[in-house]
DNA sequence: GGTTCCCGCCAATCG
DNA sequence: CGATTGGCGGGAACC
């Protein structure tokens, strides 16, 4: 019957019913819960009965994560039949029978990273009602906030087009999802900060996706800057206090600034005062927390120092109950936004042991205004498969036992912290998730145009682009199949004898940020900045662009892993750690780009390699050579839904020489070429960004230097790319093209900042949810440190998440130990020819 | 034994 | 004044 066949199928392929569901899933959504009876709610916590609704979601959700057959699950649990609604009712009704149904499976873990298998399977093993309570009790982490967030959002597509308004009614989800309501004020209370929904009336939500996601947290790094929330955090950390030690007034003995208060009025605060209970919302909390991450260098921020400055700035007393209080909350917190992957768990080991902390993984350019990047790269969220992190994590386990190599060490200022890399976070698989249809339809018709796509490079700053003389030339060679997406860090921003003060830039902020460790690069979902409005198609391309990016930087030898970066904190020296990590990933990244070829890679062609030993050895840090940059790139493969698009984009290279202007560009500021993929045909395309092109101009776009060039209609998908930012070819550095052809289905990009031991991988979209938590080891000490020590192992890894399309052909690394999702798959690349 | 965080009481607010 | 929101923290699952 329909159940079995859905159970088996969807094991099989999770995947497929997927594809409408955005569209329309919203107002599906709220159809399917019309049966349900609101009446039938109490007051209270009525609600508690839970329908089982999985089904229900099953039917609007397309299921973000390939990889787990999670709907399955759902599907299994509940066998959809006509009487599903009857039976609802009917469980409802009868707390036990719903207990019962919710034993089954009715949660079941989206995505544990516990099990590759659903308990779907065990469902059907075991019959009696008995065995199946025992099996499947509900977990907790079935109830769990985080996953009971990814089915929220499951319902709700990223990127709504304009058209269409999306109430969400609290009632009927919660009826849906099968959880009081009082749980879903916890998901609204979060996403409305974030102003992914907005109240629109008494149990009435709209959904408005993450259109202006991007905004919204430019807007958060602004006043988190303006809090100097990166010095409070920063003063806490290094001081490791103890929250009973804490005293408020301590931090000031420190010298540390007050931070000013909070402009309330760019928050949320519906008065600026203290509005007691609103100011202790789970939203403005929500909100702070988020600026946390984004002005923190590291991009970690662990619990209890943002329970410490929150509690602080609600004035609380100091206590110990409230400090549990705030932490408790801001796992709430953190487990909506790991939904949403903007963060993910880790770990920091301080002298004090492990904390628990989170990693920004959300986009960080935004501050930019980089708009491409954004654009390109927006990612929907994806769900992962905790699988792989765990297998990820475990290998991280070991990296952590091998030695590591001295030279790290010797960059931390404090040896207290052997510094590890680990940093790692869960490879992630990135999702993909189904882009609807119509989003793809219109992606390909925009990539139809022949290359005129809009895609928007420019940020603002672009004036940085300057061509700057580019650093060192570096010649690419790349692959045609999929999107491609290059851009140079800055390699670092600060110009010669820029220095970044803590405040003295946020423009300096922000472009480490971008460059930051992370890699991140994450093309993210950001969006462009501003143009929010336009049609409804580009939307769509944007949503398109969820697809998972992969970006991969390997790190470089020694390096590495930056990640945990040493909170360097402004002040540091001209080189920003970060940036240097960056490029020396890059530098790598070439290297690995030869084998990689089914997914993207970075590659920057040169590297300094005393830049990136600055970074080892604080000694050298400043002998900053001018080397030039490192052009950096990124490969992206074009996800899915892009198939036919191939954007490059040429890093920027300049270094320092560029005025600080350059510094201020992140990213973007490059100059960049986005060809259809069909252009790229079988004619190699030489890029180099020195020269003007093939530029055809970016409509509206960027600015001269920036020569975008969309679309050369006549070439065959096949040809491969070639870029050399100053015209050098290099031989190492020339990936090899291994295009495969194969290759091209893959959907799914991740951008993995790949560190090599310690197996950095950064997803973009993290998986959200389940993920193992990475443990990081971060320093306390502002002092710039490196932690990571990233042996100069040769061997790159990254992972990729087959796309709903095929799987590329990957080698799978043999050193993972078990990664082995099948999901995704990890290469290893031996950067031995790099060095 | 620490971490994570579900659960739901109950008060502040809303309509 | 009942319903809606949502702070709060006990205590249990989880690791």
């Amino acid at each position: 019957m329909e159940v079995n066949c859905l159970t088996l199928k969807d094991l099989i392929n999770p995947r497929q019913p997927r594809l409408d569901f955005a569209i329309k899933d919203g107002e599906n959504a709220q159809k399917e819960n019309i049966f349900v009876d609101p009446s039938r709610m109490a007051p209270k916590t009525p609600i508690k009965n839970e329908p089982i609704d999985l089904s229900l979601q099953k039917i609007f959700t397309p299921e973000r994560n390939p990889i787990t057959p999670v709907k399955l699950a759902d599907k299994q649990a509940e066998p959809w039949t006509p009487t599903a609604n009857l039976k609802m009712l009917i469980s409802a009704a009868s707390p036990d029978i719903r207990d019962r149904e919710k034993k089954k499976g009715l949660f079941r873990p989206i995505e544990n990273k516990d099990n590759a298998f659903p308990d779907s399977l065990q469902l059907d093993v075991g019959d009696s009602a008995v065995d199946i309570f025992q099996k499947r009790r509900p977990s907790r982490k079935q109830k769990s906030l985080g996953l009971l967030c990814q089915k929220f959002l499951a319902r709700y597509p990223s990127y709504p087009l304009s058209t269409e308004k999306t109430t969400i009614s609290l009632d009927e989800v919660a009826v849906s999802l099968g959880v009081e309501r009082r749980r879903i004020y916890d998901i609204v209370n979060v996403l409305e900060s974030l102003h992914l929904v907005s109240r629109v009336a008494k149990n009435q939500y709209g959904w408005h996706g993450r259109h202006s996601l991007p905004k919204t947290l430019r807007n958060l790094q602004r006043l988190g800057e303006k809090q100097k929330y990166e010095e409070q955090m920063a003063h806490l950390q290094q001081r490791e206090l103890d929250l009973m030690d804490y005293r408020f007034g301590e931090r000031k003995k420190d010298g540390y600034p007050d931070p000013p208060l909070l402009d309330f009025s760019e928050l949320d605060y519906p008065s600026s005062s203290a509005n007691s209970r609103k100011d202790k919302s789970l939203r403005i909390m929500s909100q702070k927390f988020v600026m946390l991450f984004l002005v923190s260098k590291t991009k970690i921020v662990t619990l209890d120092v943002a329970a410490k400055i929150l509690i602080e700035e609600s004035q609380d007393t100091p206590d110990h109950s409230k400090f549990k209080t705030k932490v408790r909350r801001l796992y709430d917190i953190a487990n909506v936004l790991t939904s949403l992957a903007l963060i993910e768990k880790v770990h920091v080991t301080e002298e004090r042991g492990r904390k628990p902390a989170f990693k920004w993984i959300g986009p960080v350019d935004f501050s930019s205004g980089g708009g491409f990047t954004l654009e390109i790269g927006s990612l929907a969220p994806i769900y992962q498969q905790k699988i792989e992190n765990n297998s990820q994590e475990k290998a991280l386990e070991s990296n952590r036992v091998m030695p590591l190599p001295s030279s790290l060490d010797p960059t931390a200022p404090f040896p207290i912290h052997p510094v590890d890399s680990e940093y790692c976070v869960n490879p992630l698989a990135h999702q993909v998730f189904s882009v609807p249809q119509a989003d793809m339809q219109a992606l390909s018709a925009q990539s139809g145009l022949n290359g005129q796509v809009g895609v928007s490079l420019a940020a603002p700053d672009m004036e940085s682009l300057k061509p700057a003389p580019l650093a060192s030339p570096s010649l690419l060679y790349v692959p045609a199949t999929s999107l491609f997406m290059l851009y140079g860090s800055l390699s670092e921003g600060p110009a010669p004898g820029s220095e970044k003060d803590n405040r003295s830039s946020k423009v300096s902020a922000a472009a480490e940020q971008s460059s930051a460790p992370s890699v991140q690069k994450r093309l993210s979902e950001e969006r462009k900045p501003e143009g929010e409005e336009e049609p409804a198609t580009k939307r769509q391309s944007r949503d398109y662009e969820d697809g998972p990016l992969s970006l991969v930087m390997p790190k470089k030898p020694s390096d590495s892993t930056n990640i945990a970066s040493p909170k360097t904190l402004d002040k540091r020296g001209p080189v920003p750690l970060e940036d240097i990590h960056l490029t020396s990933q890059l530098c790598a990244a070439k290297e690995v780009s030869g084998k990689t070829t089914a997914n993207g890679f970075i590659s920057s062609e040169w590297v300094n390699p005393s830049r990136s030993t600055e970074i080892e050895k604080p000694s050298r840090d400043s002998g900053g050579t001018k080397e030039p940059c490192l052009l950096q790139y990124l490969y992206v493969q074009s996800p899915a839904g892009l198939n036919g698009f191939n954007v490059l984009l040429s890093g920027n290279q300049t270094p320092h020489a560029v005025g600080p202007s350059a510094g201020q560009l992140p990213s973007l500021s490059v100059p960049c070429m986005v060809l259809p993929s069909s252009a790229l045909g079988p004619f190699p395309i030489l890029y180099s960004p020195t020269m003007a092109g093939p530029v055809s101009s970016a409509p509206g776009t960027l600015p001269n230097t920036g020569p975008v060039n969309f679309g050369l209609p006549g070439f065959g998908s096949t040809a491969h790319l070639l870029i050399s930012p100053t015209a050098v070819v290099n031989p190492k550095s020339s990936t090899h093209p291994s295009p495969d052809p194969q290759l091209q289905g893959p959907c799914s990009l991740n951008l993995s900042p790949v560190m090599s031991r310690s197996h950095n991988v950064t997803h973009p979209e993290s998986p959200i949810y389940g993920g193992p938590p990475v443990s990081v080891k971060l320093q306390q000490s502002p002092v710039p440190v490196t932690p990571k020590s990233i042996q100069p192992t040769h061997c790159e890894t990254f992972f990729k998440t087959p796309g709903s399309l095929g799987d590329p052909v990957l080698r799978r690394e043999s050193k993972q130990p078990r990664n082995t999702s099948s999901a995704q798959r990890r290469l290893e690349i031996s950067s031995s020819g790099a060095d």
